[in-house]
Parts: structure tokens; C-alpha cells; sequence
DNA sequence: AGTTTAATTTGCAACTTCGTTAATTCTAAG
DNA sequence: CTTAGAATTAACGAAGTTGCAAATTAAACT
């Protein structure tokens, strides 16, 4: 008897899934992945891919080491489930600032303090997404649910500025695409190069005042270049 | 034969220090150390402080990792001085575009494109920036010469501004450091998020003209900001 | 009940990595 | 030539990692 290497391995995302849907385990199987996922998202965001520790993210959540790999294989499925996690999450909020129905010098504005200070509140994601780049993006690529999950924000983003052309607010060539890089770099910035910048140049940048500050000059950047010149 | 006068130039890890000068170091210590930080700078930029093995390093240069440790002592140290190689670097670069000589709005295009350019030609400063970052400033507060090493760009840019201000082509409330954090930010995310970016949204961006593209808006970003309202 | 199957625990085995230490070579000075 | 001290090598030990296999527990189905 040994149901040893059978591993049921959970395809991707779900639940266990044998055909009868109701059956249960004797523990809780489902809380688990979640909690586990909730406490990766600490451990990866504060010491990276590798630095990461598969114990540490147990020691978090009641759980061992081998539980863990029972429910997602290994260190880089783990790993995989946080990165989609935190970018749904991320796409998720935005969606829920309905910019297309608003104005398109209010959308703008709406979307940039929105992100910067999604990334000021999110230090975890910011700090996720900056250490996969690090890795470059060799985990990313192999997530399919990547593109279409982000696709949504250029899709508005680029209707948003089409109506803002189109009232005579905004500049003929405007990239959706290079607008929100603008917008995602001048956000995270503050947050990605804080530790530099802030022993480098003496600036708190968590600083109450000056995040406020910040936020509006953030804005009228953009809008220094997405506004129609005179 | 070698270059009897060597003086070890010890920063302040304990290096042989007899009192008299002109010993006999048999070999090459300088040059070593001087190779050492060069592959130091790779790897760690390639694997970040704790992916980094100080085997590779060893091995990228004909040496062993007790050689290092005999160099500089610990891990820690190595990336010290590779933290304040690498920003001494780029400020030395900086300095020799001799800003202020120029008409200010030349200057500012210098600078931005200077920094753009520079960040993409040197990955792996950029790369190492952003692991001191992620590892919280931790190391970078240990070094006393960051701080006078970046003042110069700093002052630089203020002067820059001010002629600016005072032709009345530029904004009255510009804060150099403010400034100078959005042409880095701008210029850096090109590098730093590629790959998410890149994955995400389909473009390479290395690909040589969207580089240019990119560059050039960068700058209407920052002279966006700048430059003063009609 | 009794069996089956999933969930969980325990223990292990292979790897990697770092820093030190002791031994060895080498150069320049005396 | 001798010798002192630097440069270099080889080997060791301690930590910390991951992933797997086997043993254990507990529920669910017949």
C-alpha cells in the first residue's frame, strides 16, 4: 500500500477533482492552497525566486514543506500560481475604475493615481514583478493566462485616449502602450528605487507629504506629454 | 618583475598592512582585485546578491574562491565594492557630458538621452541597482562614499534648471531631484521590466527602432513637464 | 465493517554554498 | 642562500536547500 507517488496533481488551478464533485478530504484542501499562496506572496516578495525558502513559506501557514509540494508540485509552480495571482488581482481593481465612463482628462488622471498608488499600497506585487524581471521573465513566459489577463487595461486605455483625440484634448500620435509604460514607470519608481534613491539623495520616500507631492507631478507628467500642445 | 609600488589601496578590509611601503608583493594584487570586480559585476548582476555563487566568480576569473575571500573577505565585500565600482561608473560618464555649457534645454536633452542610452548599454548596472533595491538598500547604507559620489549630478541639474528658469523657458516649481527621478525612471523600466512588459504586451523592446521611438518620447515626456505653459 | 482513496507527516538523501584552515608555492629582501 | 611574508591551492565542515518515498491518518463509499 502505498499510495505513494500518485500525486493527483492538481492540473492547474483547481480543486481536487475527482468526478464526484462533493467528496471531501479530511482536512481542508481548497483554505489550504489559498493560505499557502497568501503566505508565498510574503516570502517570494520579500527575498526574490531564489532566495525564497520552501520552509519559510510552510513556517507560515501551519503547513510543512512536503504539504506544500503535494498541492503544487514544486518550487515553481508555487511561485507561477503567485505570479498570476497578483496580476489578476492587479487587473481585477483596475477594471473596477470603469474609466469608460468617464471623461477622458478625469480617466487619466483616475488611471495614474489609481497605479501609483496601487504600487505605494502593493509593495509585495511591485517587489514580484520586479524580481521576475530579474529572472527574466522565465517563469512568466510559461503562463498562458498572462496576455489575455492584461490585455484589458491597453484595450480602455486606448479607447479612453481615442475619445480624448477625438475631443481635441489630447495628442494625435499617443501609444496606449507607451502611455501606460510611462505611467507604470514613473509609479513603481518610487517604489522599486526607493532604497537607492532615498540613501543616495537623503529623501524619505515614504514620506507622507512628499508621496502626495509626487503623485501630482507624476500626473502632470503624463499629462505635460499626452495633452495637445498649443 | 612587477610593479613594485603597489600599495595595496585596502579600503579598510584588513589587507596586509606592514609599515613599510614598499614591500614585496610577488605577484599581481591589484590587477587581480581589478578583474575580480569586473566579474563580480556580471554574476552578481546576472544572479542578484544571494543567486550569486562566488565559485562562478572564481571561475569567470582563472581564480579560486579563497582567493577572493583573501581579497576582500566575505561576499558582502565584493558587492560593496562592486555597489560603489558601478556607481562611480556612471557618474564618471555623467560628468563628462559638461552640462553646463550647454544652452539648458540642449542640456536636458543631453542628459536624458545620455541616461537612457547609458542604462541600456550597461544592463548590468542596472541589474544591480535594482538587486540592491529588492534587498532593501541593506548594503548600499554601509558604503559612506554613495552619498558624495551623487551629489554632483544632483547640483548639476539644479544649475541646469535654474539658467533654465531664469531664460523663462522652464517651469517655476521644478525640483531637480524630482526631475532627475523621472528621466531615471523613464529610462530605467525600459530595462528593468522588459521581459514582463515585453511577455506581456508583445513588444521587444530591444528591437532597435522602437528604441528610438521610445527615446525620443521620453524626452517630450520630461520637457513636457519642464517646459514652461503658453 | 472494510476497503479505497485522499490528505498529511516523517525522514532522508543529494546538492549547493560559504568561509576557514592548513599546507604549499613563490617573490623579493637581507 | 636563506628567510619572511605574501599569493595560491586543496580540503573540510557547517548550513541550508529542495524534492521524494514511505509511513500514517482520516474520511467516504460500498
Amino acid at each position: 500500500m502505498k499510495a505513494a507517488g500518485t500525486a493527483p496533481l492538481s492540473p492547474d488551478a483547481g480543486l481536487p477533482r475527482g468526478r464526484n464533485a462533493a467528496m471531501c478530504k479530511p482536512k481542508a484542501p481548497e483554505a489550504n492552497r489559498a493560505r499557502i499562496i497568501k503566505a508565498a506572496i510574503d516570502e517570494f516578495a520579500s527575498r526574490g525566486f531564489k532566495g525564497a525558502s520552501m520552509d519559510a513559506i510552510a513556517a507560515r501557514t501551519h503547513t510543512t514543506r512536503a504539504m506544500i509540494n503535494y498541492y503544487f508540485g514544486s518550487k515553481e509552480k508555487v511561485y507561477l500560481a503567485v505570479l498570476e495571482h497578483v496580476y489578476a488581482e492587479i487587473r481585477q481593481a483596475e477594471s473596477l475604475l470603469d474609466l469608460d465612463h468617464l471623461p477622458p482628462v478625469d480617466a487619466i488622471r483616475s488611471i495614474v493615481e489609481f497605479t501609483f498608488n496601487y504600487y505605494l499600497d502593493h509593495e509585495g506585487f511591485v517587489r514580484i514583478v520586479v524580481a521576475e524581471n530579474q529572472a527574466r521573465g522565465r517563469h512568466l513566459r510559461k503562463s498562458k493566462a498572462m496576455r489575455s489577463l492584461n490585455r484589458p487595461i491597453i484595450d480602455t486605455l486606448a479607447r479612453v485616449i481615442a475619445r480624448g483625440q477625438a475631443e481635441g484634448s489630447f495628442r494625435a500620435n499617443a501609444d496606449p502602450v507607451e502611455v501606460h509604460m510611462a505611467i507604470a514607470a514613473l509609479g513603481m519608481f518610487n517604489v522599486t528605487n526607493q532604497y537607492t534613491f532615498g540613501a543616495i539623495f537623503q529623501r524619505d520616500m515614504g514620506a507622507k507629504g512628499d508621496v502626495r507631492r509626487r503623485r501630482e507631478i507624476v500626473t502632470e507628467v503624463i499629462f505635460g506629454y499626452l495633452r495637445k500642445m498649443a
